[in-house]
RNA sequence: GGCCAGGUAGCUCAGUUGGUAGAGCAGCGGACUGAAAAUCCGCGUGUCGGUGGUUCGAUUCCGCCCCUGGCCA
């Protein structure tokens, strides 16, 4: 199944958060004669522009944009959801003989893009909830040794105290009967980078890092305050996932307590972490391609770089 | 100039009744499949400010010096 993937005929440019990706992004689109596809967990929310970075409505105007502003914040949104809307959007771009472009940095889209989802059942939140609050009373040690009875397998690859990976596994039995393991036995299938056409931008990491904090800088200078407030104005919030978000955690955290600089140190570096951890699943993911870059880049020159590569 | 309190990991600090030291944060590495910008795991040698002395042994005690903060002149 996963030699089928219609991903691998896709273009993808990837790499950690504030690297550079958009302006490239938008040449090699039009190189490419490509649609854009977001590769994006938090650009997908409408009102979340500032702080997740979204591109602009001006650069959106010169490549078609897709999977940008589909959820209201507060709606939820997951994996499954993304990746059905993603290939929709992929057979719909070929209809048109256009070539697609996936732009963006969540990692674990991208991996379940190439090789495809787990057959499990759908978040049920009803059940976790339940399953959560077992927790709180019997502990998550005692939560762990219940599903090593249940799931060894699973269990091998969870730590006890990964209470979120512990629940949806134990939530996966209880829904299905079936321990999860069984569901996500066929995901490890490689591909060659050569078959496929994953373009990581990357660049060292103290420029990397320089990037993040004046991004960030930048974004405040911007209003991400402001956006905040407006979406969560009127007794408005954000949802789930949304309120996870970079910068967004923090900014609501601010306004309650005022303290700026914490909020101002506590995104750099929860941004700086995330690259971080964006890079390890980079670096473990053979289809990958990495295209070392530094300072100003020149788009087209990068966007022929990365074409020629594919020849 | 005098008195007091400090100078220990990149930062904030703990500690050693004398046997060369450890937390949090940061940083680094890793895991990861329906919440993923999430969640979780692992990694701690640093002239203990400098220098002389006491001691088998000093980061710890003593002297002097340097630096920082406070108070008094």
């Amino acid at each position: 199944m996963n030699k089928s993937s219609p991903a691998l005929d896709c273009w993808f440019l990837t790499g950690a958060t504030a690297v550079g990706k958009t302006e490239t992004a938008l040449v090699l689109a039009q190189r490419l004669n490509a649609e854009i596809v977001s590769l994006d967990s938090m650009t997908i929310y409408r009102g979340m522009d500032i702080g997740t970075a979204k591109p602009s409505a001006q650069q959106q105007a010169q490549v078609p944009h897709h999977l940008i502003d589909i959820v209201e914040p507060d709606e939820e949104y997951s994996i499954d959801c993304y990746l059905q809307a993603a290939h929709q959007k992929i057979a719909e771009i070929k209809t048109r003989e256009r070539e697609v472009l996936f732009v963006g940095g969540t990692p674990l889209y991208l991996k379940a893009l190439l090789r495809g989802l787990e057959s499990g059942p759908p978040a049920n939140w009803e059940l976790r909830e339940q399953i959560e609050a077992e927790v709180a009373e019997i502990g998550n040690q005692a939560l762990y040794e219940r599903l090593e009875r249940l799931d060894p397998v699973a269990a091998s690859q969870i730590h006890p105290n990964d209470t979120r990976r512990l629940i949806r596994a134990v939530e996966v039995f209880r829904s299905t009967g079936q321990p999860i393991s069984h569901h996500q036995l066929h995901f490890e299938q490689e591909n060659e980078p050569q078959d496929c056409r994953v373009f990581v931008l990357q660049r060292e990491r103290d420029e990397q890092y320089e990037r993040i904090n004046r991004r960030v800088d930048v974004m405040l200078e911007e209003g991400l305050v402001q956006e905040v407030e407006q979406l969560t104005s009127g007794g408005k919030q954000l949802g789930r996932t949304a309120s996870q978000a970079v910068g967004y955690r923090e900014v609501i955290d601010y306004l309650q307590d005022g303290a700026v600089d914490v909020m101002k140190t506590k995104i750099k570096t929860r941004t700086r972490r995330f690259a971080k951890r964006q890079g390890t699943w980079f670096r473990s993911l053979s289809e990958c391609r990495f295209v070392p870059i530094a300072g100003n880049v020149d788009a087209s020159q990068l966007a022929e770089k990365i074409i020629a590569q594919v020849n």
